[in-house]
DNA sequence: ATCCGGATGA
DNA sequence: TCATCTGGAT
Protein backbone atom coordinates (compact mmCIF):
# COMPACT_ATOMS: atom_id res chain seq x y z
CA UNK A 1 0.00 0.00 0.00
CA UNK A 2 1.35 3.65 -0.05
CA UNK A 3 2.09 5.33 2.72
CA UNK A 4 1.05 8.72 3.39
CA UNK A 5 3.54 10.26 5.90
CA UNK A 6 4.09 13.96 5.01
CA UNK A 7 3.79 17.26 7.24
CA UNK A 8 0.11 18.04 5.61
CA UNK A 9 -1.53 14.57 6.48
CA UNK A 10 -0.49 14.69 10.36
CA UNK A 11 -0.90 18.18 10.67
CA UNK A 12 -4.72 17.92 10.03
CA UNK A 13 -4.59 14.44 12.07
CA UNK A 14 -3.38 15.89 15.31
CA UNK A 15 -5.61 19.28 14.65
CA UNK A 16 -8.60 17.09 14.27
CA UNK A 17 -7.61 15.17 17.61
CA UNK A 18 -6.99 18.46 19.13
CA UNK A 19 -10.44 19.99 18.19
CA UNK A 20 -11.94 16.57 19.12
CA UNK A 21 -10.83 15.99 22.57
CA UNK A 22 -10.26 18.05 25.58
CA UNK A 23 -7.48 17.28 27.74
CA UNK A 24 -6.16 18.29 31.15
CA UNK A 25 -3.68 21.38 30.79
CA UNK A 26 -1.05 19.26 32.91
CA UNK A 27 -0.89 16.08 31.24
CA UNK A 28 1.76 14.67 33.65
CA UNK A 29 0.85 16.02 36.95
CA UNK A 30 4.04 15.66 39.78
CA UNK A 31 5.41 17.62 42.14
CA UNK A 32 9.12 17.38 40.50
CA UNK A 33 10.86 16.05 37.78
CA UNK A 34 12.09 12.77 39.64
CA UNK A 35 8.64 11.95 40.56
CA UNK A 36 8.10 11.92 36.84
CA UNK A 37 10.70 9.24 36.31
CA UNK A 38 9.79 7.17 38.75
CA UNK A 39 6.35 7.23 37.33
CA UNK A 40 7.50 6.86 33.70
CA UNK A 41 9.12 3.54 35.16
CA UNK A 42 6.39 2.92 36.97
CA UNK A 43 3.88 2.98 33.96
CA UNK A 44 5.11 0.59 32.13
CA UNK A 45 2.44 -1.69 31.13
CA UNK A 46 0.05 -0.78 33.35
CA UNK A 47 -2.75 1.92 33.87
CA UNK A 48 -2.04 5.46 34.92
CA UNK A 49 -4.43 5.35 37.95
CA UNK A 50 -2.26 2.39 39.69
CA UNK A 51 0.95 4.63 39.36
CA UNK A 52 -0.62 6.94 41.43
CA UNK A 53 -1.31 4.29 43.62
CA UNK A 54 1.94 2.86 44.03
CA UNK A 55 3.51 6.71 44.23
CA UNK A 56 1.08 7.30 47.16
CA UNK A 57 2.10 4.16 48.94
CA UNK A 58 5.77 5.21 48.46
CA UNK A 59 4.92 8.61 49.85
CA UNK A 60 3.82 7.15 53.02
CA UNK A 61 7.35 5.70 53.94
CA UNK A 62 9.05 8.85 53.10
CA UNK A 63 10.18 11.78 50.25
CA UNK A 64 10.05 10.65 47.07
CA UNK A 65 13.51 11.20 46.73
CA UNK A 66 16.48 8.68 45.21
CA UNK A 67 18.20 8.85 48.64
CA UNK A 68 15.46 7.93 50.76
CA UNK A 69 13.93 5.19 48.29
CA UNK A 70 17.47 3.35 48.79
CA UNK A 71 17.43 3.60 52.54
CA UNK A 72 13.61 1.42 52.51
CA UNK A 73 13.99 -2.07 52.49
CA UNK A 74 13.10 -3.66 49.07
CA UNK A 75 10.43 -5.76 50.16
CA UNK A 76 8.78 -2.56 51.75
CA UNK A 77 9.10 -0.86 48.11
CA UNK A 78 7.79 -4.23 46.48
CA UNK A 79 4.87 -3.92 48.40
CA UNK A 80 4.15 -0.14 47.63
CA UNK A 81 4.70 -1.32 43.73
CA UNK A 82 2.37 -4.38 44.04
CA UNK A 83 -0.89 -2.15 42.30
CA UNK A 84 1.08 -1.74 39.16
CA UNK A 85 2.29 -4.98 38.42
CA UNK A 86 5.54 -6.75 38.43
CA UNK A 87 6.35 -5.62 41.46
CA UNK A 88 9.89 -7.57 41.84
CA UNK A 89 11.39 -6.37 38.89
CA UNK A 90 10.27 -2.90 38.78
CA UNK A 91 11.73 -2.51 42.44
CA UNK A 92 14.97 -3.32 41.06
CA UNK A 93 14.41 -0.81 38.23
CA UNK A 94 13.35 1.86 41.01
CA UNK A 95 16.30 1.35 43.03
CA UNK A 96 18.81 1.02 39.78
CA UNK A 97 17.46 4.09 39.01
CA UNK A 98 17.77 5.91 41.89
CA UNK A 99 21.08 4.91 42.29
CA UNK A 100 22.11 6.84 38.98
CA UNK A 101 20.13 9.51 39.76
CA UNK A 102 22.56 10.02 43.05
CA UNK A 103 25.42 9.35 41.22
CA UNK A 104 24.44 12.24 38.22
CA UNK A 105 23.60 14.53 41.44
CA UNK A 106 20.13 14.68 41.26
CA UNK A 107 18.02 16.24 38.57
CA UNK A 108 20.28 19.49 38.00
CA UNK A 109 22.64 16.45 36.68
CA UNK A 110 20.29 14.99 34.42
CA UNK A 111 19.45 18.40 32.77
CA UNK A 112 22.81 19.48 32.65
CA UNK A 113 23.32 16.60 29.82
CA UNK A 114 22.60 17.31 26.03
CA UNK A 115 19.30 15.57 24.78
CA UNK A 116 21.58 13.07 23.25
CA UNK A 117 23.49 12.24 26.10
CA UNK A 118 20.71 12.13 28.69
CA UNK A 119 19.27 9.91 26.14
CA UNK A 120 22.70 7.98 26.04
CA UNK A 121 22.76 7.94 29.80
CA UNK A 122 19.28 6.66 30.37
CA UNK A 123 18.72 3.70 27.97
CA UNK A 124 22.35 2.61 29.98
CA UNK A 125 20.13 2.44 32.66
CA UNK A 126 18.41 -1.26 33.08
CA UNK A 127 14.53 -1.13 33.05
CA UNK A 128 14.82 1.60 30.83
CA UNK A 129 14.12 1.47 27.56
CA UNK A 130 13.05 3.66 24.23
CA UNK A 131 10.10 4.93 25.76
CA UNK A 132 10.81 5.40 28.82
CA UNK A 133 13.76 7.14 28.21
CA UNK A 134 11.72 9.25 25.85
CA UNK A 135 8.87 9.99 28.15
CA UNK A 136 11.43 11.33 31.16
CA UNK A 137 12.94 13.85 28.15
CA UNK A 138 9.82 14.81 27.36
CA UNK A 139 8.27 15.01 30.25
CA UNK A 140 10.49 15.23 33.30
CA UNK A 141 13.45 17.38 31.40
CA UNK A 142 11.59 19.51 28.96
CA UNK A 143 13.43 18.18 25.91
CA UNK A 144 11.45 18.39 22.15
CA UNK A 145 11.21 14.67 21.90
CA UNK A 146 8.09 12.76 20.18
CA UNK A 147 7.63 9.38 22.42
CA UNK A 148 6.76 6.93 20.18
CA UNK A 149 4.32 4.31 22.28
CA UNK A 150 2.27 1.55 21.09
CA UNK A 151 -0.67 3.80 20.80
CA UNK A 152 1.09 5.89 18.11
CA UNK A 153 2.30 2.74 15.98
CA UNK A 154 -1.10 1.79 16.02
CA UNK A 155 -2.60 4.57 14.95
CA UNK A 156 -0.39 5.65 12.73
CA UNK A 157 -0.20 2.17 11.32
CA UNK A 158 -3.99 2.05 10.81
CA UNK A 159 -4.13 5.34 9.29
CA UNK A 160 -1.62 3.75 6.73
CA UNK A 161 1.38 6.38 7.74
CA UNK A 162 3.40 3.66 8.64
CA UNK A 163 3.66 -0.37 7.21
CA UNK A 164 2.09 -2.92 9.08
CA UNK A 165 5.98 -4.72 9.56
CA UNK A 166 7.43 -2.92 12.61
CA UNK A 167 10.23 -0.12 12.30
CA UNK A 168 12.72 0.53 14.57
CA UNK A 169 12.03 2.98 17.60
CA UNK A 170 13.88 5.88 16.07
CA UNK A 171 12.94 5.27 12.61
CA UNK A 172 9.47 6.32 13.67
CA UNK A 173 10.23 8.51 16.55
CA UNK A 174 12.45 10.77 13.38
CA UNK A 175 9.52 10.47 11.22
CA UNK A 176 7.51 12.16 13.37
CA UNK A 177 9.88 14.62 14.41
CA UNK A 178 10.50 15.91 10.85
CA UNK A 179 6.67 16.57 10.66
CA UNK A 180 5.72 18.11 14.35
CA UNK A 181 7.20 21.75 15.62
CA UNK A 182 9.78 21.19 17.82
CA UNK A 183 8.50 22.83 21.05
CA UNK A 184 8.09 20.70 24.39
CA UNK A 185 4.87 21.95 24.95
CA UNK A 186 3.23 20.60 21.16
CA UNK A 187 5.09 17.42 21.69
CA UNK A 188 3.29 16.46 25.09
CA UNK A 189 0.06 17.45 23.48
CA UNK A 190 0.97 15.43 20.75
CA UNK A 191 1.83 12.44 22.94
CA UNK A 192 -1.69 13.16 25.13
CA UNK A 193 -3.99 13.38 22.28
CA UNK A 194 -2.53 9.96 20.76
CA UNK A 195 -3.02 8.08 24.26
CA UNK A 196 -6.36 9.61 24.73
CA UNK A 197 -7.78 9.09 21.48
CA UNK A 198 -5.95 5.36 21.57
CA UNK A 199 -7.70 4.58 24.81
CA UNK A 200 -11.27 6.40 23.29
CA UNK A 201 -11.35 4.83 19.59
CA UNK A 202 -8.02 2.96 18.44
CA UNK A 203 -7.86 0.51 21.22
CA UNK A 204 -6.29 -2.87 20.10
CA UNK A 205 -10.20 -3.76 19.38
CA UNK A 206 -10.84 -0.51 17.46
CA UNK A 207 -14.11 1.84 18.73
CA UNK A 208 -14.43 3.66 15.22
CA UNK A 209 -17.85 4.72 16.59
CA UNK A 210 -17.39 8.73 17.16
CA UNK A 211 -14.16 8.44 15.76
CA UNK A 212 -12.59 12.08 14.97
CA UNK A 213 -10.25 10.28 12.14
CA UNK A 214 -12.27 8.44 10.26
CA UNK A 215 -12.18 10.33 7.01
CA UNK A 216 -8.43 9.75 6.92
CA UNK A 217 -8.84 6.70 7.87
CA UNK A 218 -7.21 4.27 5.25
CA UNK A 219 -8.31 0.92 7.07
CA UNK A 220 -12.45 2.11 7.70
CA UNK A 221 -14.29 1.33 5.03
CA UNK A 222 -16.33 4.58 5.28
CA UNK A 223 -13.15 6.61 4.80
CA UNK A 224 -12.48 8.87 1.65
CA UNK A 225 -9.15 6.50 1.03
CA UNK A 226 -10.36 2.94 1.65
CA UNK A 227 -9.43 2.33 -1.60
CA UNK A 228 -5.72 1.90 -0.57
CA UNK A 229 -6.11 -0.54 1.87
CA UNK A 230 -5.82 -4.09 2.24
CA UNK A 231 -7.87 -6.06 4.61
CA UNK A 232 -8.10 -4.83 8.30
CA UNK A 233 -6.53 -7.69 10.30
CA UNK A 234 -8.88 -7.23 13.34
CA UNK A 235 -12.13 -7.50 11.24
CA UNK A 236 -11.39 -11.38 10.53
CA UNK A 237 -12.11 -13.41 13.08
CA UNK A 238 -15.17 -11.93 14.42
CA UNK A 239 -16.66 -8.20 14.10
C1' DA B 1 8.96 -15.59 21.21
C1' DT B 2 8.43 -15.54 26.06
C1' DC B 3 8.53 -13.94 30.59
C1' DC B 4 7.34 -10.75 34.30
C1' DG B 5 1.43 -9.89 37.80
C1' DG B 6 -2.51 -8.04 39.05
C1' DA B 7 -6.45 -4.46 39.07
C1' DT B 8 -10.35 -2.89 36.73
C1' DG B 9 -14.40 -2.52 33.84
C1' DA B 10 -17.32 -4.33 30.15
C1' DT C 1 -15.13 -14.48 31.50
C1' DC C 2 -12.63 -11.29 28.50
C1' DA C 3 -10.11 -7.10 27.20
C1' DT C 4 -7.02 -3.76 28.40
C1' DC C 5 -3.48 -1.43 30.73
C1' DT C 6 1.01 5.64 28.95
C1' DG C 7 7.24 -1.90 28.20
C1' DG C 8 11.61 -4.01 28.67
C1' DA C 9 14.84 -7.85 29.13
C1' DT C 10 16.13 -12.41 27.87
Amino acid sequence: MTLQFDVNTVTTAFDTLASAYQLPEVWWPADDPFEIMLGAILTQNTTWSRVQTALAALREHGPLTAAALLALDPATIATCLRPTGYYNQKTQRLRDFCQHDLEMGGTAGWMALTTPKLRQRLLSIRGIGHETADDILLYACDRPVFVVDAYTRRLATRLGWLPSAPLPYDTVRLAFEAVRPHDFNSLRRDHALIIHHGQQHCRPRPRCDGCPLLAECVNHPESAQSGAVIAPPWRSPND
